[in-house]
This record gives structure tokens, C-alpha cells and sequence, in this order.
DNA sequence: CTTGACACATACCAACCGGTATGTATGATG
DNA sequence: CATCATACATACCGGTTGGTATGTGTCAAG
């Protein structure tokens, strides 16, 4: 009746997922040491691979399972029925700028810092995380596509080159004020996106 | 007189330079595996610890005798006495997009990859790394101070601001076509970028 | 001719890695 | 009550890691 605290195993999953996902977003897949996840969690090496049957899995789980919903409602959900995305971007963009907490500054995307180091040497890395990429490119191009329509954008730009610029001038904002790790230069390079996005505006 | 081949110490070391750089640039500073960086030279680790007191010192001695020089010949000199920025940087961003070798597609810019993985965790690293992306920066900065004399460049924008953007959403740009490994959406997110950068011009 | 610093090569080490084999408590089922 | 799969824990393994200690050949200086 009661359920022991412990012999849940969809709770026991989930606590080797997050504590994965942070291990990862620090130290990055390769260097991820499953003794520390353990460690974190206060499960052992039986509970881990009775869940899941190798590392790699381990790895490819994290991206399905915490950070694609993560992405999913950070980024993708704001966008998703907006008629005029440039507005709607751009609001996105101030609320990441007025954050406080330095978790992107110092330890940057989660989705970007596995695709730099996965995506050269691991095809099924790349697969699972292009696939992740790739819509939120397809979110943001819908967007745009609707702002066409709208009026709110212009009609002459390519709506997925300029999607793809986009994702990539943001992971390249986080990228570099990682290393910096300076909000102000977070900031700074945030806004020339922002005036970027605003040459994507209609003229009236 | 007639120097062996093999006991020209110089050599040795740029060797085991070009070596670790290309190891750490395929698999990153932590997964490098130094008996592979030995295999590719021939050497033995007598040699590797003779000439660098351990991993870390070799990796710092490839961004500072073998990255700066590789970026400062790609990037800084192009940049530096122009007083056509904008025009200088659209050239140069075509030349990249006309490149056949898959090189930075596939395995990104040295750079940035290395500031991705180590800034978070290893200060030496974001200090020795974070120097020279500054310099970038700054080459990139005076270049948009001098086109603003010139009357290139708007007067308008901010000239630190807009250049941190500029390296930042290139580096993005090459990061997220690694992951998509296609040349077409490399020159795509380039051509985007050279649209942003049209934007910085004085109308005339 | 000897000495000694330099430029390596060889052999070895403890620590840690991912992974496996086995043991055990629990709870549902027949 | 017996059975059996589930959900873990414990103990262990071979391989690899960065790093070290020692050996050796060369060459220049005294």
C-alpha cells in the first residue's frame, strides 16, 4: 500500500536522468563520470543499468527526456501560435536578458554544448540532437512564415535561412558569454540579435 | 654537423604540437588521449613530458603556438588596417563560404569548440581563451571604429557591442552547421550574417 | 678522454573508467 | 504458501588514463 520511498522505479529513472543532465552539463558527455551521477543520487551501478543499458543510452535519454521538454517550453511553446513572432522573439529575448541567475553565462546550452561535442564523433548523437535542432529552426521558421502572412514581417527574406541565422546567433551569444562569462556582454550581444530581428520588420 | 633527423628538439616539439592539436580538435581537451597524439607522432612519452610538464601545459601551448597564429592569419590580418570594414568582413565571409573543405563543417572552429568545453571548468583555460577571443573582438571593434570614420559605417551602433555579435553569431553559425553537417545551411547562415552586416552601413 | 646536460625511449604505476556477474529484498501472482 | 519477475545493491574485471622513474644514446664543453 504505502510505496516505499526507494522502489519507485519511475522516480529512480527520473533522479538518474536529472542528476545525468546536470553531470553532463557540466563536465560534458565523454568526461561525464557515471560514478558521480551514483554519487549525486545515492543509487548504484545495479540501478543505473537496470534502467538503462549503457552510457550512451544514458545520454540520448537525457536529450529526449529533459532537454527537448526544457527547449520545448522555453523556447518553442512562446512561438508556436504567435502571428507576430518578431514581437513575440524579441519579448523572449529581453526575458532571457533580465534573468539573474548566471546558469546560462557559466554553463551555456545544454542542447548547444553536446552538439559541439558529440555531433563530430557520434552519428547517433547527431542524429537525436539535429533532429532536436532542426525543429526548433522549423518553430522559429513557422514564425516567421505566419509574420509574412500577418504582415508584421517582410516578404523578401528567406524565411529558413533567416531561421537557422537566428538559432545560430543566439547559441553564439551564449557560446562566447559562456567564456566571458559576463551577463553584460549577455546582454549587449543579445540586443544586436534583437536589432538584427527588427530589420526583419515590414516597413510601414 | 648533418643534424639527425630525429634530435632537432624544435621540431619535436611542433611535432607533438600539431599532433595534440589535431587530437584535441577531433575529440576535445579531456577525451585527447595522449598515447594516440603519441601514436600519431611516432614519439614516446619520454619526449612529451621533456618538452611540457603534463596535458594541461600542452593543451594551453596549442591555443597560444598553434590557434592564435592559425586565427590571426585567418581572421585579425584581414581586419587590421582596412578602412572598409564592412566590405573587408563580406569578402572574407565569402571566402569561408567558398571553401570545398568540409574542415569547419565537420569539426568546427578550434576556438570555439575548446571555449565550449573548457571555459566552465578550468579557469586557466577560460583566462588563456578568453584573451584571445577578446582580441578577436577588439580587431573586429576597431575595424567598425575606423569604418565609422571613413563614413562605411554607421555612427550609430555601438562598435563593441556590434563586434562581439559578429564573432558570436559567426561562431554560431559554424557550430550549428557541424551539427548539420551540410556546407548549403553553412552558407546560408553566412549569407544572413553578411545581410546583418549590410545593415551597419551609412546610408548614403 | 671524461663529464655532464640534453633529448629522448622504455617500463611501470595507481586511479579511474564503463561494464558485468551475482546476490538479495520486495511485491505481485497463481 | 510457493514462485517468479522486478528493482535494485555489491563485488569485481579488463582496459585506459595521465603521470613517473629510470635507462640510454648523443653531443658539446673542459
Amino acid at each position: 500500500m504505502n510505496p516505499m520511498p526507494s522502489k519507485q522505479p519511475d522516480l529512480t529513472r527520473q533522479k538518474l536522468l536529472e542528476a545525468a543532465f546536470a553531470e553532463i552539463h557540466r563536465q560534458g558527455f565523454q568526461s561525464a563520470s557515471l560514478t558521480q551521477i551514483l554519487a549525486d543520487t545515492g543509487l548504484t551501478k545495479g540501478a543505473l543499468y537496470h534502467h538503462f543499458p549503457d552510457k550512451k543510452a544514458l545520454g540520448l535519454a537525457v536529450v529526449e527526456e529533459v532537454i527537448r521538454p526544457m527547449l520545448a517550453a522555453m523556447m518553442f511553446e512562446p512561438l508556436r501560435e504567435t502571428r507576430r513572432p518578431i514581437a513575440a522573439m524579441q519579448s523572449l529575448l529581453k526575458a532571457k536578458a533580465a534573468e539573474t541567475d548566471p546558469w546560462v553565462v557559466t554553463l551555456g546550452c545544454p542542447l548547444n554544448n553536446l552538439m559541439q561535442e558529440m555531433s563530430p564523433i557520434d552519428e547517433t548523437f547527431r542524429r537525436v540532437l539535429n533532429q532536436l535542432f532542426k525543429e526548433w529552426v522549423e518553430v522559429v521558421k513557422h514564425g516567421i512564415v505566419r509574420g509574412q502572412a500577418s504582415g508584421e514581417v517582410r516578404k523578401n527574406i528567406d524565411a529558413a535561412e533567416t531561421a537557422f541565422f537566428i538559432v545560430s546567433a543566439l547559441e553564439g551569444c551564449i557560446g562566447m558569454s559562456k567564456n566571458t562569462q559576463s551577463m553584460e556582454a549577455y546582454r549587449g550581444c543579445l540586443k544586436q540579435l534583437s536589432r538584427f530581428l527588427e530589420t526583419l520588420k515590414e516597413k510601414k
